[in-house]
DNA sequence: CCGAAAGTTGACGGCTCGTCACGATCCTTT
DNA sequence: AAAGGATCGTGACGAGCCGTCAACTTTCGG
C-alpha cells in the first residue's frame, strides 16, 4: 500500500487511443472472427483451439491472453447477438399497452432478427454431426430473465391477467425458439408468418390460463 | 460369394444364449453406466472418453470396439429415454378423441416421465458451467416428427382445425422443453400444474390460430 | 531517451486421441 | 475331443492438442 502513489490523483481515464488498447480490441476481433469461419466450416463440437489459432495469425499463448477455452469464444459470439438484440425487446415492451401489443411485439423483433443474420443463428443452433444442440449463453439467459419481469410489471399495471409468469416466460421462449429454427429450415424464411401463428397461440393462450394469486410470482 | 454355404440353411438365429453375445451386452452396458455417472460428476463438457474407460474395468481399444467418441455414448442414453416415452406419447393421442385429449396426454405424460428419471433430464439439459445446453439426439428429434404425424392425421380427421402442423408440433415441442426445465429446477416438481399450465395455453391458442389450406401440411 | 510495464511468442511436458498387432477366449467342425 | 478359425479384449504407440511460461519485443510514462 504504496502511499506515495496516491500524489498524482490526475489519471484521466484509460488513455482512449492508446496503442497497446487498439492492437488489443484488433486481436480480440480477429480472434473472434476467425472463430466464427471455424465454426461454420467444421462445427462446433469438431473445431479445436488449435484450429481457431492457425486460422490467425497469432501465437497459441495470445489466443490464452483473450479467451480461456473455444466455450468462452462461443459464449462471446452468442452474447454479442443477444446483447444486440436485448434493448430492442425490452424497449418494444416497455412501449406495448395491450397484451397483443406486448406479444406480438416481442415475437416480431425475435423472428425479423433470426431471419436477418440466420447464418449466426444456424450456428447458434449448432449442428454437431447427427446431434441438434441449443446453448444459452449467460447474456441469452439474462434475455429470459429480463422478458420474466417484463411479464411481472405488466401484471401489475393490469395488462396481463395475474397467470404464472414463470411459466409463461418459459413458452415464449420456447414457442420463440422452436419456431425460429423451424422458419430458419424454411426454403422461404418469413418472419411474418412465425410472428402471426406464434402471437396467435400465445394471445389465445393466455386468455385461457389459470389465474394465481400474487405471491407465486417469484423468482426461480 | 461360396455356393457352398447354402448348404444347411438351418441357421436358426444368432445363437440367443452365446457366452460372446452376453458379454457383449454386459460390456455395453458396463460403459453406459459408468458414462452415466462421469457425465453427472463432471459435466459433459468436461468429460474425455478416458474418463469413462477409466470409471470401466475396460481397455481403451474396448471401448472403441462399442462407440466412437463421447457423443455416441451420450446419443445412445438419450435415445433410451426417447424410446421408452415415445410410444406412449404415441398411444395417448392415438386413443385421444378430442383436442383436449390429444394435448394434456401428450404434456402430462412428458412432464410426469421428466419428474420421473428428472436426474437423467438434469443431464439431458447439461450444465457446462455457465452454459446451458439442450441437445436433441435422432430418436428424440423422430419424437417430434411422429407428434407432427399425429397432428396432420388428427387434422385430416377434423379433431384439429386445419393449422400448420410444422408450426404447431414446434410450439408444443418448445413449451414442452422449456416448462420441463423450469419444472425440474422448482423444489416442488409438481407436473401437474405444468401440464394443466401448457395444457391451457395450447387449447386456448389452437382455438385462435390461423386456419390454412391443405398443401401447407408439408414436411421440412 | 530510458526503464518499467504490458503483451507476444513458440517450445515444452502432460495428456487424450484412435489404432493395431498380439494374445486370449469362444465357437464350430470333423 | 481336439484343432482350427473367428471374434474380441488388450495396452502400448505415434500423432496431435492442451495450457503454461521464460524470454523477447513493443509501448508507455517521465
Amino acid at each position: 500500500m504504496d502511499i506515495e502513489l496516491i500524489k498524482s490523483a490526475p489519471r484521466p481515464a484509460p488513455k482512449p487511443t492508446g496503442k497497446r488498447e487498439l492492437t488489443k480490441a484488433q486481436n480480440r476481433l480477429t480472434i473472434l472472427e476467425a472463430a466464427r469461419q471455424v465454426f461454420a466450416e467444421l462445427g462446433y463440437g469438431a473445431t479445436t483451439v488449435r484450429d481457431i489459432i492457425r486460422a490467425t495469425p497469432l501465437a497459441s499463448g495470445t489466443f490464452y491472453n483473450y479467451f480461456q477455452s473455444k466455450e468462452e469464444v462461443f459464449q462471446a459470439i452468442q452474447d454479442e447477438s443477444a446483447l444486440r438484440i436485448r434493448p430492442r425487446l425490452h424497449e418494444e415492451r416497455a412501449k406495448a399497452s395491450t397484451v397483443e401489443e406486448f406479444i406480438s411485439g416481442t415475437f416480431r423483433t425475435f423472428f425479423e432478427f433470426v431471419a436477418g443474420d440466420h447464418s449466426n443463428f444456424r450456428t447458434l443452433r449448432m449442428n454437431t454431426d447427427t446431434l441438434r444442440v441449443r446453448m444459452d449463453t449467460p447474456e441469452t439467459i439474462a434475455g429470459f430473465e429480463e422478458l420474466r419481469e417484463d411479464l411481472v410489471g405488466a401484471i401489475a399495471k393490469g395488462m396481463f391477467p395475474p397467470v404464472d409468469a414463470d411459466f409463461l416466460m418459459a413458452a415464449i421462449v420456447g414457442v420463440a425458439f422452436e419456431l425460429a429454427e423451424r422458419m430458419a429450415r424454411r426454403e422461404l424464411r418469413d418472419p411474418a408468418t412465425a410472428t402471426a401463428f406464434a402471437t396467435a397461440l400465445l394471445l389465445g393462450g393466455i386468455r385461457a390460463l389459470p389465474t394465481v394469486t400474487p405471491p407465486d410470482i417469484a423468482a426461480p
